[in-house]
DNA sequence: CAATGCGGGCATT
DNA sequence: AATGCCCGCATTG
């Protein structure tokens, strides 16, 4: 596969930095160029104060994708979409996977689902989660912002992100739907059924309806299938990471989007590793190795990381995303290089910090318990 | 359920 | 006024 890609990445570097950093305008010019030669290839891992301008006919940029977890942040200007990082989900016991990999979960965007993964367990360890705050941008989360205008959707990012990257989106819907279809074989744990009952009680006190829906259809989420469907479908244009049509990986649930993670079966990292890990043992060249200030490298430090493949516009998929996914685990980095951890606080200019205060520990509850039995990764 | 967008509202600068 | 961010609401998938 990819053969040729470096041609291809050739391309796409040249059509970014066209557009670019050397680009001569602004997000918030009242005029932004309408004469555009070239647009430049989605960018999924956008760093630093970058600019790109995409057709708009491109899927991602449509739906104003990114791999960084961003949510939307109103900046009272309808005409520009803005939105920032929120980090990137790790361990707080800063495990690591026997093969040295760390965990870098994908924030979850909604607030209350993010409150709700935080008091969830790391998957490798089972100890508590905690929310690495994107301090990129002056101290404040590194921001993106996005703009349609005529046939272009301009893209600026502003701040480099201070932290590793998490799991890609469809890495991380993909650990969520196949804890689902987990959890619908197996049941679920004693403490994890507590939890839940506990969850659907306090639901029903309130509302007055429901019972843990995916606890009633099972064979709705058999998983083999289910991956080559729910891949192909999830992005028809030009999936960001993870949408291959393999399964980015078997992992651990510790967010759980509706699903509590759980368990005791699992024992310590040697599980996960043993599941994710050792398997695909081909790791890429200095896979991992987070360099925060380094624009367009990807986290194997490979610049053609970057804007895979795929002409604005056009259909097609990201040839190079499969091959990054065939090599690496999403949440599970290798450790070599990973060097967060700096608390420095920084403007907290408002004095609120709700990310610190949802940092907040959480133990004991949770697990994971992955699919382990499910089955063997390929 | 969660991802996204939107826009009101508030505090700070 | 510009920013940054919280919050609820609505739409989607």
């Amino acid at each position: 596969m990819l053969k040729g890609a470096d041609d291809v990445v050739m391309e796409q570097e040249d059509s970014a930095s066209r557009n670019g950093e050397m680009a001569n305008w602004d997000i918030n010019d009242i005029k932004l160029p309408q004469d555009v030669k070239q647009t430049d290839w989605f960018q999924e891992w956008p760093d630093s104060y970058v600019k790109h301008i995409y057709s708009s006919e491109d899927k991602n940029a449509q739906r104003h994708h990114s791999s960084w977890a961003m949510r939307n942040t109103n900046n009272h200007n309808s005409r520009i979409l803005k939105k920032s990082c929120l980090g990137v989900v790790v361990c707080g016991n800063d495990c690591s996977a026997l093969d040295g990999r760390k965990i870098y979960l994908r924030p979850a965007i909604c607030d209350k689902a993010r409150q709700k993964q935080q008091r969830k367990c790391c998957p490798n360890c089972n100890g508590p989660l905690r929310l690495i705050s994107c301090r990129g941008h002056g101290g404040y989360p590194v921001t993106n912002f996005w703009r349609h205008e005529g046939r272009f959707i301009f893209f600026q990012s502003k701040g480099a992100h201070d932290h590793p990257r998490p799991e890609t989106k469809l890495e991380a819907e993909a650990r969520r739907s196949i804890q689902k279809a987990q959890t619908a074989f197996s049941p679920p744990c004693p403490r994890l059924k507590r939890i839940r009952e506990i969850e659907s009680l306090a639901g029903e006190m309130q509302t007055h309806d429901s019972l843990p829906l995916h606890l009633l259809k099972p064979e709705a989420y058999v998983v083999p299938r289910y991956f080559s469907q729910h891949f192909s479908k999830s992005s028809p244009e030009r999936p960001l990471s993870g949408g291959s049509g393999q399964p980015p990986y078997l992992g651990v649930d510790a967010e759980g989007a509706g699903s509590s993670p759980c368990c005791d079966k699992l024992e310590g990292p040697g599980a996960v590793a043993a599941l994710l890990g050792a398997p695909r043992g081909c790791r890429g060249p200095a896979l991992g190795s987070y360099e925060p200030f380094r624009p367009n490298a990807g986290p194997a430090g490979d610049p053609s990381y970057e804007g895979k493949p795929h002409p604005a516009g056009s259909g097609g998929c990201l040839p190079s995303s499969l091959y990054l996914l065939a090599q690496q685990e999403p949440y599970l980095v290798p450790a070599s290089t990973h060097h967060h951890r700096h608390r420095s606080a920084p403007p907290k200019a408002n004095g609120r910090d709700l990310e610190d205060e949802r940092r907040g520990l959480n133990l004991d509850y949770c697990s994971s318990e992955m699919f382990f039995n499910l089955y063997p990764l390929r």
